[in-house]
DNA sequence: AGGCTGTCTGAAAACGATTTCACGACCTGC
DNA sequence: GCAGGTCGTGAAATCGTTTTCAGACAGCCT
């Protein structure tokens, strides 16, 4: 590995005119220049991270810290920020949180020994916001964000998606159809982006002037298992539905199987609405009807607020409208 | 944030004691050690990263690149191989490939000057090996490792699928049920796991005196579409299909969709089977017949090969076979 | 008592970059 | 001709660890 001190021996001046070239802040006579970079080219010079990292105090990564990679939504964004990261030069460090808060706090605890870039938090489970406040406010030049919560009344930026006007928007198209009554199945208690999208369920209802019927209401995982389940026992039990409301297009896929196999038809029987736009929704039979989701706008927004680093002002919380999209489901 | 020094400072010795006790490799009196884990405890000491991985040569984080992060296969893989990691205080960085050789060199070749510990290469694309070569030799210290493809031969120890047998096994019972003719769709010519998957398809029609009929098998991207496009043609142009075979669950979905968009049902007019065994497969309706895939036994053997580092010698080749999971589809 | 072990410790030298500081050369304007 | 300014450069300090090297001290043997 070629050192800095090599270049410049190979280019016959010092290690300050190498790194004077390499990182353009001041005046470089142009023959030292074309020397320096002949003598980079020849050598094949990378700078050692480790190093920089150690003289700059900042690594040249970002965390990304997600619910569940396995789940459509995580992985889109997942791809997205790892490619407007790329942009910038910086590299994703990933992370599965898995629910457990223990491993969350694990490596926000670690973060700034990392020398981390920044910290990117998604998830829709409830955050110990001290210690993410911890690292934001630690002078330690860490940039933290939350995708999916509005966390910018604590001090952290928040890129997230209009939760509760996107539900409330396609309860209340369900409503129009007639397909009362509506259930909703997803997380809430102790989901924050569950809580705010079970709140656009009820104000749809509300404004239809419907009661929420504690008995269409399911609490629960998004997977495909917990919305086939919700739905299987609900038809099992002959409660009356005319439309489903899911909190993720995985629980509405298995809220579909669920309807299927007591041979009731969608939409037609049961209309079901999902939540996330996974490409898989499209291709289903139904194709699943849902509310879009917008990853790559997320990732712009993080690239911009990583790229500007401390310096620019951004904005403390961003908002990305959800569209319903008309499919055969609903 | 606290140094060495500070610890040392407070506990009433030198940085070099510190250092002693927390790596443990040489003898340190009982008091000084309690004392320096006093300070340790007292100060919130972290050592920095970038310090040691300059003094130690070598960094704490590990390259996962793959081949697309949305794909079920790869972040399932990517979850288990985070989660090892982690068990051996290593960092991940994920890269996605998005079939870019371009980035995958790119990556290589900021490998030594990240420090990393090692470089793990997931993806069925063709991979340029001297690249992959010019990281493994080159006497950094970085373990590389091939997952999905054999490349042990070019001195990458390979953790791969037994993809053929798998293949000819599930083709094989195709035909035991009289599912002829069959068809295969799947990434052929420029996919290495493809192309081997397709060699299990030819031989169990071989074993079987059957001829390969070109008119059956599409060289196709593993998406949803692909597979719902390939089966729908072949359909509207009248092509009798007994069985389907695909490269991948998603190829097997789409295509299945495609069958019954046509008011032909599954498995009883075509049957159908996929490969990788995502979480939708169980889900879908009909289930999908499927082959196994053992994202967590990867990412155990890939903890024992980047926890042995270079000391031990780990086998140059794992094979962990498919089981046919017997669903509905087929 | 003197010489040997052996254990424990601290001073100092790395690792490889960036940046401050000071210095020489050159130019400009009086 | 000289003071003052710019421009370009290199020596050296620095970031925070780990590790080598050598020294201090105690205990044991002859």
């Amino acid at each position: 590995m070629a050192t800095v001190r090599d270049v410049a021996l190979l280019a016959g001046v010092s290690p300050a005119t190498v790194s004077r070239v390499l990182n353009g802040r001041t005046v470089v006579s142009p023959e030292a220049r074309t020397r320096v970079l002949a003598a980079v080219k020849e050598l094949d010079f990378q700078p050692n991270t480790m190093a920089q990292g150690l003289r700059l105090g900042r690594g040249t990564s970002v965390a990304l810290l997600v619910g569940d990679i396995e789940q459509g939504v995580y992985s889109a964004l997942t791809r997205h920020i790892q490619e407007a990261l790329a942009e910038l030069g910086l590299d994703l460090l990933l992370y599965n949180l898995a629910h457990s808060e223990e491993r969350l706090l694990r490596i926000l605890e670690r973060a700034p020994s990392l020398r981390l870039r920044g910290v990117i938090i998604a998830t829709a489970d409830v955050i110990p916001i001290a210690a993410l406040q911890a690292v934001a406010l630690g002078r330690s030049g860490i940039v933290v964000l939350s995708v999916g919560q509005r966390l910018h009344r604590h001090g952290i930026t928040s890129i997230v998606h209009g939760e509760r006007a996107a539900v409330a928007q396609s309860v209340g198209y369900l409503i129009e159809q007639g397909r009362t009554p509506i259930a909703y199945v997803g997380r809430i208690a102790e989901s924050v982006t569950g809580s705010d999208r079970f709140g656009g369920y009820k104000a749809a209802l509300a404004r239809a002037g419907l009661a929420v019927d504690r008995n269409l209401v399911w609490d629960v995982a998004y997977r495909y298992n917990a919305g086939y389940e919700a739905l299987s026992r609900a038809l099992d039990a002959g409660i009356v539905i005319g439309g489903v409301q899911a909190g993720s297009d995985e629980l509405a896929l298995g809220a579909v199987a669920a309807i299927r196999d007591r041979n009731l038809r969608v939409p037609e029987d049961i209309a079901v609405i999902g939540l996330g736009d996974i490409e898989l929704g499209a291709h289903a039979r139904p194709a699943l009807t849902t509310l879009s989701a917008h990853p790559k706008l997320i990732a712009e927004k993080v690239r911009q607020i990583i790229g500007a680093g401390e310096s620019r002002k951004v904005p403390a919380l961003s908002v990305i409208p959800r569209k319903l999209i008309l499919r055969q489901s609903a």
